[in-house]
RNA sequence: GGGCCCAUAGCUCAGCAUGGAUAGAGUGUUGGACUUCUAAUCCAAUGGUCAAGGGAUCGAAGCCCUUUGGGCCCGCCA
């Protein structure tokens, strides 16, 4: 029981009253009151105005004086504003004891939305040729904060991470070794990601301008890519491999797992195209079109205004886009699985099974890795290609939004930063460009956030073991550069500065951790348990009352949050409690107070702040330190 | 030419889905609070024609239309 029963106790009694008066149909709303409008407000009177032909002032008066037969606990009182807005005022001394106990269970925040039903949650699919920059973690760190909330409202989730082993990328590369007399090894000790994507992907790239004689190798790299027989395609594998290897790192060290890792390699060589080529032609979603400028290849026709889609070349092959569609029908589970599984060779933190799909025959696992649902989080550049994807799906499979592309606006680069990588950019955002080598790399970030974070600790803490600052530093850097990546809306381009994304005060992770350490040295520094038997009406500050408020939000906004696939939505949910106990740390004195009583009250709220939080972060896959 | 997205305080953003009260944070600037449960904090001041115009509504930052400015997408590349 939380905030959530008052609003519930209103709206039932607020239809009873309706009933009374024999109106029906309507929608009125009953919602956490602004602040200085006490707890709950109704919008009621106002949409009541013009059936009753009477002021919205009017009818809260009248309501508030027919709420007084309703039978209410949690409602202390119902006032009519003169703007019309029908107010209430809790009950705080039952709703405190209602949240406080609440919030110390284990399912606190929990919510039953998914009822258990698989769901594919699909980000990271970075191109297995350079390090991940930081614009590939807004991708991975939505994906990794949405999947974490899916989980909370009882969907069975399935993180995938697409990996495009096969495309014109890793040919790049390929051609670099085979053909630029790259080494294997690089010599500066660099990890092998990095030197692939800021050394040879970038010089190789780079000489296709002046040595026009490497277009052809290229392309022959290409082919040769897709036979999966060839030796190129098994070199590409090795490095391919050892790129990805060094790419989950990175992942893993920002807390971030999956369940399954898929290869475009091997959906290419499955067959399953052949098979969706089939079912697209019988259900005539793709049509053969003899003349005009696509005459020879297969079409999606575009709808309204839009131009058709190639989806099969003149020469008989695929497109790019093509072959995404054999993956989606798969995630949604339309197609025989034609995949055996085997365990990724390293394992992921938190020992969570890492599994990925394998064609050879002498694996006989067999997994189900598909979903009722499945989201795909792609930047939304790639909005206009998964709509098609998604239209396709739409006639599929009959449930609706079955198959739902999570879009979100690019990383751009300050035109500082821009300059630091040697780029002038006219005092303009720039976008990033793993081929011109004009992208921050994820680990860079995560170091230079490091260095200051322990500099920070040292500075505060001189007495703290290497190892104890080394921990803290590691769970505020990721936490600042997880909360960096969602603490705003998805359709917002977030411009990244080296110096000004990486600030450790106002709307931070740090500010948020440093909440939670504050309430951790008053309960370490209490000496003992507090007692949840405690009088709950001793609680009579303004600060404690938002406090415990701001605590019985939490499962509206993991409900919010979920509703609207909003990771943006938790991270300033956790803002508002780390904002709501720095008031109640600021106004209110939790240890040695003369009232034993009271102070046992008030650890027991910091100690229910504590949980919550921590919960709440952890919906972000933020770690919050005892001590910082 | 067609399509998608954005525009709210000097700067970065909430609020918009589901219209209703006094449009909120952070940051910046100015001033104040550490002998106290950790100052990565708090308090105060400052700062707004919610891009512009029109429409529907008793009522618009929010809904509809138009315009302007900015970003992105539109290959038998991937």
């Amino acid at each position: 029981m939380t905030f959530k029963s008052i609003l519930d106790e209103i709206e039932n009694n607020l239809h009873k009253l309706l009933d009374d008066l024999s109106i029906s149909d309507v929608e009125f709303s009953v919602e956490v009151a602004k602040p200085g409008f006490g707890d709950v407000s109704s919008n009621i009177s106002f949409l009541l105005a013009k059936k009753l032909h009477k002021s919205p002032k009017d009818i809260a008066e009248m309501l508030s004086e027919q709420y007084l037969k309703c039978t209410s606990t949690l409602v202390e009182k119902a006032q009519a504003h003169p703007s019309g807005y029908l107010n209430f005022f809790a009950n705080w001394g039952k709703l405190n004891q209602l949240i406080l106990s609440e919030s110390y269970l284990a399912e606190f925040g929990d919510v039953d939305i998914g009822q258990n039903t698989p769901i594919v949650v699909e980000h990271t699919s970075v191109n297995p040729n350079k390090a991940l920059h930081i614009g590939h973690i807004r991708n991975i760190i939505i994906g990794d904060v949405v999947s974490r909330i899916l989980k909370k409202v009882n969907y069975q989730v399935n993180v995938l991470n697409y990996v495009d082993d096969s495309g014109l990328q890793v040919a790049d590369i390929l051609v670099g070794f085979q053909h630029l007399g790259f080494s294997l090894e690089p010599s500066t000790g660099k990890k092998f990601d990095h030197y692939c994507g800021d050394d040879v992907y970038v010089k190789t790239t780079e000489t296709y301008e002046t040595d026009s004689s490497l277009e052809e190798i290229r392309k022959n790299t290409l082919k040769e890519l897709e036979d999966g027989n060839s030796e190129t395609a098994k070199f590409a594998d090795t490095i391919t491999r050892r790129v990805l290897a060094n790419q989950l790192e990175t992942c893993w060290n920002l807390s971030v797992s999956y369940d399954c890792l898929n290869f475009e390699s091997q959906i290419i060589r499955s067959g399953l195209w052949n098979k969706i080529f089939e079912k697209l032609k019988e259900m005539n979603l793709i049509e053969f079109e003899d003349k005009e400028k696509n005459a020879g290849c297969w079409v999606i026709r575009g709808e309204n205004k839009e131009e058709d889609k190639v989806i099969v070349r003149s020469n008989g092959t695929a497109t790019y886009i093509a072959k995404d569609i054999p993956y989606a029908a798969w995630k949604l589970g339309l197609l025989e699985d034609p995949f055996n599984y085997e365990k990724y060779d390293k394992e992921q933190p938190h020992s969570k099974t890492l599994w990925q799909t394998t064609l050879n025959e002498s694996s006989h696992i067999s997994k189900n890795f598909s979903g009722e649902k499945v989201i795909t989080v792609i930047d939304s550049r790639q909005a206009r290609l998964q709509k098609i994807i998604t239209s396709l799906m739409a006639k599929f499979k009959s449930t609706p939004d079955a198959y739902i592309h999570l879009g979100y606006e690019s990383v751009t680069l300050s035109s500082e930063t821009a300059k630091t990588l040697g780029l002038n950019a006219d005092g303009k955002q720039t976008q990033m460009s793993g081929r011109k080598g004009l992208y921050v790399n994820a680990d860079s970030v995560y170091d230079i956030l490091k260095e200051k974070v322990k500099e920070e600790t040292c500075k505060r803490h001189p007495e703290m073991t290497f190892s104890e600052i080394e921990k803290i530093a590691h769970h505020v850097s990721v936490g600042t550069l997880r909360y960096e990546m969602i603490k705003q809306d998805l359709d917002k381009i977030i411009t990244f500065d080296l110096t000004k994304s990486l600030s450790l005060e106002g709307d931070t992770a740090p500010y948020i951790q440093y909440t939670h350490a504050r309430a951790s040295r008053i309960l370490e520094k209490s000496n003992r348990v507090p007692s949840i038997v405690v009088d709950f009406s001793l609680f009579t500050e303004e600060s404690e009352i938002n406090l415990i408020k701001t605590i019985g939000l939490f499962d509206l906004k993991v409900r919010d949050a979920a509703n609207n696939l909003s990771p943006k939505v938790i991270a300033r949910y956790c803002h508002d409690l780390a904002v709501a106990f720095n008031s109640f740390y600021e106004h209110v004195k939790v240890l040695e107070l003369d009232n034993k009583e009271l102070e046992n009250s008030r650890l027991c709220l910091v100690n229910s702040f504590k949980i919550t939080l921590e919960k709440a972060l952890e919906l972000l896959g933020i770690i919050a330190p005892d001590r910082m």
